[in-house]
RNA sequence: GCCCGAGUGGCGGAAUUGGUAGACGCGCUGGAUUCAAAAUCCAGUUCUGGCAACAGAGUGAGGGUUCGAUUCCCUCCUCGGGUACCA
């Protein structure tokens, strides 16, 4: 019987979307499952197998879910909006619906070429108007809402409370004022841009290296546009508390907290000599306040200008600016050698009362705490190295024992830094009655503090690393913001009704020099009169793509609606989401975002779950092997030959390395899931993906890995379909026991995402099948029951030759039988002194004092026990057991 | 620098409330089938020694706890990911 899998891969998928096999409805009266795949961006290129990965294990967890008797929700769409589409907009003047639209459809065949149980009914795409409409419609909300800290929670703008003194301003200053607290604002903001796609970027989206993370190249530069932005920092406890409960891979919680990035300390007030102002600094070691010599501003301070003395304007004025030009990449990396100028003015140590130099700074961001710092350079390395270059007192104030080795003089003397714990020295002020001297670390903390606050210095403060959210690009190609600016000033909403702003025609879509969008060369769209006839500017920035993608599993529960974004009673059904399964790329941003709206739709009621995503799961990177030369240059895949496990250049003859690297056009390693599905079929595919090795792990694809599977799925046909090797019987004892030893442990492996070993398992199951040669139909039946989820076309195709009718997607999951289990004896190894000697099978009743007997008296025990005394004897019944010998 | 994660045969990987290291697959070797090849089926395959029985070594390195460690603890090395003047 031969594995022809592409005479009846097509015709199941078709008989599934035609049934609408896997669509799902909110219903009561059963258990609910909501499973989740990131939809991607349908980019040019179509699939890559990457794709495929999570998807696959998505669909097995679906399949087996419904099996158990779940109601499924499993759905895919797109994340359409982005920069690609625009830019060939721009090259060839297709519209960017144009191209999206092509994409979708190659993306959508590709991924319906794979047999995945998906609601199809359920699609949705970002660019869709009737799906904008209502991330306009989110905006709107998150506009007008406020973030109450007393009740932790986000209040609608209407609920705020205007302080009388604010009233007394004026309208203005009221209508600034809610603007100020309101969760989205328009604002003057130092903000990233990129010259090479013409507009601005989060700074997220600028990596490490100086690049822009969307395009690769290094045009990126700090600009003052205004911006719409986000306080997401509002919400950074409730962001960092809501990691608790959730059932997500650990590195995960961890980026979270750290990019959230919450610390405490204390801010300390200091006086400056001849100012009236206080400085204010953050600081989390104020226990080190005896040690601070001097202090530092960024340039970026609101109090520099009165700081700086005459005599010193002109080298503090031409610091700040040079700083202002470099960008923050130059800042890290120049970070290497500290640079500063002393402002000539001078604060007072509240602790010891001496005089101590201000400076200013790059070291010291303005962005965090409050762009100043008392500098510690004993206890902190980069004052101290700060210090070093610019010659400032470094006085040591604590002592760290035995703990520094050798050390321990230099920290003392000064010439060394030592930022872990210890005793405290020199840090007493009998006057101030403050004394901290021979307190640990974390009782100095405790003890300054208080002091601080009752002599109203300073108090007790909480930082967050987290920054508000750069909301809006100079595009075309994203959701229109539903603002108006009038001529007087005001800045309003569209109305719900009015509902969604769409993007007009244009055939201009390059993006300005100086930040305006290309919305604002279409004049008929741009400007708008109310019925007072007053004239307005439509904004003309977009949303990033970011915004999409926050939201899309709510519209998935109810895709079609145009009253709402969503259905209550439904949302209230199937939310949260159960299981989401996407890249490890999105482990901060995405999912920081999607987490932040969420939280705000719930503080307003709009849904019943304070977090989205109850389970996460990152599915690792396929990678492909590549080749190098001993000089480490790369050599595209088609250039080399392999010879006894030994690789050689074509041509060169030279040996090459091989080495594991990303899939790339310019190493030609790039495998196309259509070739795969073409020559090994979509069972194939499907589970050579789960079988390469663990979901999360990055692994290295490899042809012969697909020939093994599609070997075992063509010796499952071949076996299966041969009427001879099934029999209307019933099976031994042997095949019932690996047939529920297989159910088991595909049970607990799809539960715990382990797809490898459950398919190894299901090899296992047909290894035997071929040793007896016949099962019975029983058997047979329940095994492509329980290789259905995993190769659905197979099993649905043997499924019918067996009489019954479509489709094995439909029958219940089967049970484990623990009787067929069930074993009355056990081989146990027996070791000697921990090292495995012979195995010796015992009835598993056997009480321990008898088994020892039997191995003592065991003929393989004598080699090892003869002359040697016998300690004792470990016996674990059912495991092992082990003889001490001496 | 800091925070995660991972190092197991020729290769992908399996096994952890501490209990037979190498399941399953690839590759390789041998056999059957074939005029022959492909495909398929069967057997073998951690390394070293030995015809074999068997013995010794063995989960990145070193140490520790234990009757017993891939699994737990300490020190270190390598690789991958994240992050970085956040006071």
């Amino acid at each position: 019987m031969d594995y022809n899998f592409s005479t009846f891969e097509k015709k199941w998928q078709q008989y599934w979307l035609e049934n609408k096999l896997f669509a799902s409805e909110a219903d009561r009266s059963k258990p609910k499952f909501y499973c989740l795949d990131m939809f991607p961006y349908p980019s040019g290129s179509g699939l890559h197998v990457g794709h495929p990965e999570g998807y696959t294990a998505t669909d097995i967890v679906c399949r087996y879910k419904r099996a158990r008797g779940f109601n499924v929700l499993h759905p895919m769409g797109w994340d359409a909006f982005g920069l690609p589409a625009e830019q060939y907009a721009i090259q060839t003047g297709t519209h960017p619906a144009v191209t999206t639209k092509k994409n979708c459809n190659t993306f959508r065949r590709q991924i319906q070429s794979l047999g995945l149980s998906y609601d199809w009914d359920r699609e949705i795409n970002t660019t869709d108007p009737a799906y904008f409409k209502w991330t306009q419609w989110i905006f709107i909300r998150l506009y007008n809402t406020w973030f109450d800290t007393e009740l932790q929670k986000g209040r609608p703008i209407s609920e705020l409370p205007i302080p009388e003194t604010v009233k007394d301003g004026g309208v203005q200053d009221v209508q600034e004022y809610i603007a100020s607290k309101r969760l989205a604002y328009y604002d003057n903001a130092q903000v990233w841009w990129c010259n090479h796609c013409k507009t601005v970027c989060a700074n997220e989206e600028v990596l490490n290296d100086g690049s822009h993370e969307k395009c690769g190249t290094k045009e990126v530069e700090r600009r003052f546009l205004k911006q719409w932005m986000l306080r997401i920092p509002h919400y950074a406890e409730r962001l960092l508390q809501g990691l608790e409960g959730l059932d997500w891979p650990a590195g995960v919680k961890d980026m979270q907290r750290n990019w959230i990035g919450k610390s405490t300390g204390a801010e300390v007030d200091f006086v400056v000599e001849g100012l009236p102002e206080k400085l204010k600094v953050y600081t989390t070691r104020p226990d080190t306040l005896f040690g601070a010599t001097y202090m530092v501003v960024s340039p970026e301070h609101g109090l520099v200008n009165e700081l700086v003395t005459p005599e010193n304007k002109d080298a503090v004025d031409e610091y700040i600016q040079a700083a202002a030009l470099k960008s923050d990449l130059d800042r890290t990396e120049l970070a290497k050698e500290k640079t500063g100028v002393f402002t000539g003015r001078y604060a007072i140590n509240p602790l010891t009362g001496k005089k101590i130099p201000i400076w200013v700074a790059d070291y010291v961001l303005m962005g965090y705490g409050t762009g100043a710092i008392m500098a510690v350079p004993a206890h902190d390395t980069r004052d101290f190295e700060f210090a070093k270059t610019f010659g400032l007192p470094v006085d040591c104030i604590l002592d760290p024992g035995n703990a520094a080795g050798e050390l321990r003089e230099k920290i003392i003397a000064g010439d060394a830094c030592w930022t872990e714990d210890g005793a405290y020295i020199n840090s007493a002020n009998p006057e101030l009655g403050l004394d901290i001297n021979g307190m640990s670390k974390q009782k100095g903390i405790e003890t300054v503090i208080n002091w601080l606050e009752k002599n109203n210095l300073g108090k007790a403060t909480v930082n967050y690393k987290i920054r508000d959210w750069l909301f809006s690009r100079q595009r075309y190609w994203g959701e229109p913001f539903p603002i108006i600016h009038w001529e007087d000033g005001e800045v309003s909403v569209v109305a719900d009704e009015d509902l969604p702003v769409e993007l007009p025609e244009t055939n201009k879509y390059q993006p300005g020099d100086s930040g305006e969008s290309p919305l604002s060369n279409v004049p008929e769209w741009l400007e708008v009169v109310d019925e007072n006839g007053r004239k307005g500017l439509r904004e003309t920035n977009t949303m990033p793509q970011w915004a999409g993608s926050c939201w899309y599993y709510l519209r998935f529960i109810d895709p079609k609606n145009d009253e709402e974004p969503f259905s209550k009673a439904k949302e209230n059904y199937w939310m949260p989401v159960d299981l989401y399964i996407g890249g490890a790329e999105h482990a901060v941003l995405h999912l920081l975002y999607s987490r932040f709206w969420h939280k705000v739709l719930f503080d307003l009621g709009i849904v019943s779950t304070d977090e989205p995503y109850q389970k996460l799961f990152n599915q690792g990177m396929i990678l492909a092997f590549a080749y190098e030369t001993a000089s480490g240059s790369k050599v595209t895949s088609d250039m080399v030959e392999e010879k006894d496990g030994k690789y050689f250049h074509t041509q060169t003859g030279e040996e090459l390395k091989q080495i594991v690297a990303k899939m790339s056009k310019s190493l030609k390693n790039v495998v196309n899931p259509d070739d795969v599905v073409e020559k090994y079929g979509a069972d194939s595919l499907r589970l050579y993906e789960m079988f390469m090795g663990p979901l999360d792990a990055t692994k290295p694809w490899t042809d012969t890995g697909v020939k093994g599977v599609y070997n075992f799925l063509k010796r499952v046909y071949s076996f299966f379909a041969e009427k001879e090797n099934i029999t209307d019987g019933t099976d031994d004892k042997e095949t019932l026991k690996v047939l529920h030893q297989t159910i088991q442990k595909v049970t607990d492996d799809v539960e715990g995402l382990k797809f490898n070993t459950a398919i190894s398992q299901m090899m296992i199951f047909t290894n035997h099948c071929y040793k007896k040669g016949k099962v019975s139909r029983e058997t047979a039946e329940t095994f492509l029951k329980v290789l259905a989820p995993f190769a659905p076309h197979i099993s649905e195709e043997l499924w019918v030759q067996y009489g019954n009718g479509p489709s094995v997607s439909q029958q219940a999951w089967p049970e484990v039988n623990e009787k067929f289990l069930e074993e009355d004896a056990f081989e146990y190894p027996v070791s000697f002194n921990g090292k495995m000697r012979y195995k010796f099978s015992l009835p598993l009743d056997m009480p321990v004092p008898d088994i020892e007997k039997a191995v003592h008296a065991h003929e393989m025990s004598k080699k090892w026990i003869e002359g040697k005394q016998i300690i004792k004897t470990i016996v674990v019944p059912g495991k092992i057991i082990n003889v001490v010998v001496k």
